[in-house]
DNA sequence: CTAATAGTGTCTCTGAGACACTATCTA
DNA sequence: TAGATAGTGTCTCAGAGACACTATTAG
């Protein structure tokens, strides 16, 4: 074998919709290394783990979460990416509904909250890099497949999935058109229910057919 | 810092187009570990070197390349998938043109070659799920970017180009619709000259415009 | 003139996008 | 009945795909 130290770590950008924005989570550290500075949360793979089992158990130390998505995006290598000495980093990307947005205290961070994408506090390591990789796959995503299910709450109006696709692609859409093409695609079908406790014309409940990720070409 | 041993490698499936085959090259090492295995050629990364450098530095070791594709596919983990330890790879996948398939011999394998893509040898390790998961990649790209011009040489006639594209996708084209679709999206240009040399009506020779990977949706 | 490949145009159908009004609920 | 959001159809234009014949070269 060969005489190599390089250490190994996972990443995870985890993304959220809340109040008309696209939310990522962020840590602060109140013990060093990085002491009180914000970055993605991040940590060791183990031995006996791979990668994805790594961030899942790091994405569940953080949420509840029950159905997560979760994807790894790309490993950053850069020699001097991290000051310590050799740390390679797989990143991933998760979605979570609002629902699951239940954040856990835990034990190495003094703070953890989600921020607004297009207003991050200053990052540690290449985290900024990071997480405007993990922007455009997820827009990649969401143009191309079924994986908004997994940022919706478990029923929804077409309206709010109109919302979700605006807020993530950051452009809007003709309301007919929109309707007229998730109607073709057969990805959602409609609950029966309607919303209640608005004081409006209440939408009809929608949910998705498949859990599955599927190439849909969304829009 | 945490106690972790976790060696990291960089896999390189490279793959060429000859005689209208879609191809990948093995390798078979004559030294342990893996003695008289086929496998996509890899080797450690170095404390000094980001995975992406350590995917070319692999890449040269093994054939003339001037103007190469590099891209990284994905990292696979498995805590199994190396019975001598814990090993990650960093999977890349190389385009190369016909012209520079010069495989140059080297230490620590005894033989090297191209393998047509539906008729590999058994392969070590998880090898043939990357080749796999690489091909997908490839095809992917092929369908909606330009990259195309990283397998065929630097002037070629719309017939070859055409070719490539059926023989990578898996499917034929109607001449008249490809060559209406490769025109819209000008991103080739004719050079001005002909084939020579064939006892049939030569093709002109067209060369692509821009070097970049762009998103162009080709088909 | 034969063999071999290069090269070219039209029609149909589908899907994207522009666009405005009526329906239903609460207070 | 006012305020707020839900929900719905048509037309135009562009691009995908089906389809068959003529052009050019070497020998």
């Amino acid at each position: 074998m060969i005489k190599q130290h390089i250490l190994v770590t996972v990443d995870n950008v985890i993304f959220t919709v809340i109040q008309d924005r696209l939310e990522v989570l962020l840590v602060k550290r109140d013990i060093e290394p990085f002491k009180n500075q914000w970055s993605i949360p991040w940590w060791f793979v183990l031995e006996t783990e791979d990668c994805e089992v790594a961030a899942y158990r790091e994405l569940r130390e953080k949420t509840n979460v029950k159905d997560v998505y979760l994807e790894q995006l790309y490993t950053f290598s850069d020699v001097k990416r991290d000051s310590r000495g050799r740390v390679i980093t797989v990143a991933y990307m998760a979605l979570v509904t609002r629902e699951n947005i239940v954040i856990n205290a835990w034990s190495y961070t003094s703070e953890a909250k989600f921020f607004p994408v297009n207003s991050l506090p200053k990052l540690g390591f290449d985290h900024k890099k990071i997480i405007e990789y993990a922007i455009q796959r997820l827009q990649w995503k969401m143009e191309y497949t079924n994986v908004s299910q997994y940022i919706l709450p478990n029923k929804f109006t077409l309206s709010e999935l109109q919302k979700v696709y605006e807020i993530v692609l950051n452009k809007t859409f003709d309301v007919r058109n929109f309707r007229k093409k998730i109607d073709s695609l057969h990805i959602i079908k409609p609950t029966g229910e309607k919303e209640i406790g608005v004081q409006y014309r209440p939408a009809k409940l929608y949910k998705f057919i498949n859990k599955k990720i599927d190439i849909v070409e969304i829009l």
